[in-house]
RNA sequence: GCGCCUGUAGCUCAGGUGGAUAGAGCAACUGCCUUCUAAGCAGUGGGUCGGGGGUUCGAGUCCCUCCAGGCGUGCCA
């Protein structure tokens, strides 16, 4: 929560504890007590401004009921320095508080001068971050889990930002292992059908029509030359070829969902700079292997695994797994990350514990390592699920979504929902503009303050710094609501970047704007007595910031007219 | 079998560290524009919080158990 939120209600704990203390030197409590208790804004604000549980918490340690506590409580205290005027027992044994005018004037003051900076923190501060997302796999185009991903990734890391995290966007390109080796053989069979010559896919290649096209590319540049090479020379050259087209496309569409990477990682560095073969020998210095059948096993179950998993086949190749330790082993040990996040469908799950356990026996990484596991993707159109792209018949990719739906909607509604929760993508809603979709109703709170300051300013009427009395005035139970609103932000972002979760974020967004709606719908600004009307533009200019600041950070428009 | 995730209004979903009468939006019905954008607001109806136990001043929230759905459990990635 912001400074301004926090001291507010640190004073009314010292307040409450002095007042324990009063209560039982003068017979009104049996002891003085010490135990835990907790401060909160109530849900209904008929229960005060800010209650606390205290006398609640204490049940136990003084051994009497709540209720009396509280009243005792309520007598002895003094808010003398606090912003609270008032302090009352009720229900169970609540103390609630009311706070004074002066407390909602400090707060939009307090907006105002913190500009775009309102509502961040500086609870990073000092720590690198590294935030992986999407690598989608370069053999093909991107799908529907890399769209989630996408507006996912890009978001939780600007929420890390904005409490002063140092953070890197990345993007792992698997450019190594079996799935090339199955991109090569695949290109290789469309290039020789190419030039008729009669073989078929193996059943686990790939058979997108994208790998014909990049085939028939390749062909159209070198004709029927590679033919005659040697196979292997020829994969390599069809890959060489296919891969940079491959990972191009992915830069592009992914540019267009803006999203813009720090670094582009490739697998194959990880090869070449010695780190792979580096972790094999560091898991068999650790101890922690053993060879069996050809193959060299990793002691998984010594670390809470179901069983132990092979690392270097019989054949002599490493299993996938090797590259990802390496890679990880070069964010968090040679790049020194002070935290890694890697944003993985949740069909990944089983690969994070087997993960975990080996950065664990190589003892890097403890606890230095997140994932984040969304749930899958259920495109809703009409009523029905979809799967196929209705202009191609193929299975929909992120740019069949790109084209249909607008950028700020996928990016609003993909961060809707906790990351680990299923999500139903309804489409037509993405689509319609109206105020059920919930991106345009933020943008209209927008575009509607926009448009007062801009009517008012045909009158000659701006805005001007208000003075403590003047924004005193703002006592509608409209205004308080949304000036309650605006003084959570702060705590909204934190809590955001504590549980990876920048749904919590775009759900602010249109909570503050449906207050700004009720609250412009009941309370006029133009034409009210000049000093309540500045007051008032006040607030729409707090409201208006927030809004916009908001929406700019996950890289949605903003638009001043609609 | 074991592990992880999910189950709250007809539908889509909110409900930090346990708190007061479980909330929004959509859909249905009824109102509100000669004054700042009606892409808005107000009101009405709608609930065994998947079931059952337990912990305590107090449970949608924590523990146990069962039910239903999704995913995982490769010398695939």
């Amino acid at each position: 929560m912001s400074q301004l939120v926090q001291r507010a209600q640190e004073q009314i704990r010292q307040a409450i504890e002095a007042a324990a203390q009063r209560a039982a030197q003068a017979g009104e409590l049996p002891q003085t007590p010490t135990g835990a208790f907790s401060m909160e804004v109530p849900a209904d604000r008929r229960n005060g401004d800010l209650s606390s549980n205290a006398a609640m918490a204490w049940t136990r340690e003084l051994r009497q009921p709540p209720r009396k506590t509280a009243e005792a409580l309520a007598r002895h205290i003094d808010l003398t320095g606090t912003y609270s005027l008032r302090c009352e027992a009720a229900g169970a044994g609540f103390l609630n508080f009311y706070y004074g005018d002066s407390y909602y004037a400090d707060i939009v003051a307090d907006v105002l001068d913190k500009g775009d900076q309102y509502g961040r923190s500086t609870i990073g501060a000092g720590q690198r971050v590294l935030v992986e997302f999407v690598s989608a796999n370069p053999t093909g185009p991107m799908h529907m889990g890399n769209a989630r991903g996408g507006a996912l990734g890009d978001c939780l890391a600007t929420v890390l930002e904005a409490v002063g995290y140092e953070v890197e966007r990345e993007f792992y390109v698997n450019d190594g292992g079996n799935q090339i080796e199955k991109f090569g053989l695949s290109l290789d069979i469309r290039y020789r059908q190419h030039f008729g010559d009669v073989v078929e896919l193996p059943e686990d290649a790939y058979y997108g029509a994208d790998i014909t096209q990049r085939a028939q590319d390749f062909a159209a540049v070198y004709g029927d030359s590679y033919l005659s090479c040697d196979e292997k020379e020829r994969r390599a050259a069809l890959v060489a070829f296919a891969l940079p087209k491959n990972v191009e496309e992915i830069h592009r569409n992914l540019e267009r969902y803006r999203i813009e990477y720090d670094n582009w990682f490739y697998e194959s560095s990880l090869y070449k700079n010695g780190e792979v073969d580096r972790v094999i020998a560091l898991l068999k210095e650790s101890g922690n292997t053993y060879e069996q059948d050809g193959a060299l096993w990793f002691k998984a179950t010594q670390f809470g695994c179901d069983k132990d998993f092979v690392i270097v086949r019989a054949n002599g190749f490493p299993t996938y797994i090797v590259p990802d330790i390496a890679y990880h082993y070069n964010k968090l040990v040679t790049r020194g990350f002070h935290r890694a996040i890697d944003i993985l469908g949740a069909d990944h799950h089983g690969y994070t514990l087997r993960l975990h356990a080996v950065l664990n026996a190589l003892k890097i990484g403890e606890g230095r390592l997140d994932f984040v596991l969304m749930q899958m993707v259920n495109l809703m159109r009409g009523g029905e699920a979809v799967r196929m792209s209705k202009r191609t018949g193929k299975s929909l990719t992120l740019e069949d979504l790109l084209d249909e739906i607008p950028i700020d909607a996928l990016r609003f509604m993909f961060n809707m929902r906790d990351p680990g929760a299923p999500m139903d993508f309804d489409l037509d809603l993405a689509i319609e503009k109206s105020s059920q979709n919930p991106v345009y109703y933020c943008q209209y709170a927008h575009a509607r303050i926009c448009s007062l300051f801009a009517r008012l300013a045909e009158d000659g009427i701006a805005r001007r710094s208000c003075s403590s009395e003047e924004l005193a005035l703002l006592r509608a139970p409209e205004e308080r609501e949304l000036i309650t609103l605006l003084a959570a932000l702060t705590g909204e972002i934190a809590e955001a970047a504590r549980c990876y979760d920048p749904a919590r974020v775009t759900r602010y967004c249109t909570e503050l704007a449906g207050q700004f709606h009720r609250f412009y719908n009941v309370c006029r600004v133009k034409g009210e007595a000049e000093p309540l009307m500045q007051a008032r533009l006040s607030l729409c200019a707090c409201v208006r910031d927030v809004l916009r600041n908001l929406m700019q950070m996950f890289k949605i428009d903003v638009p001043e007219k609609m």
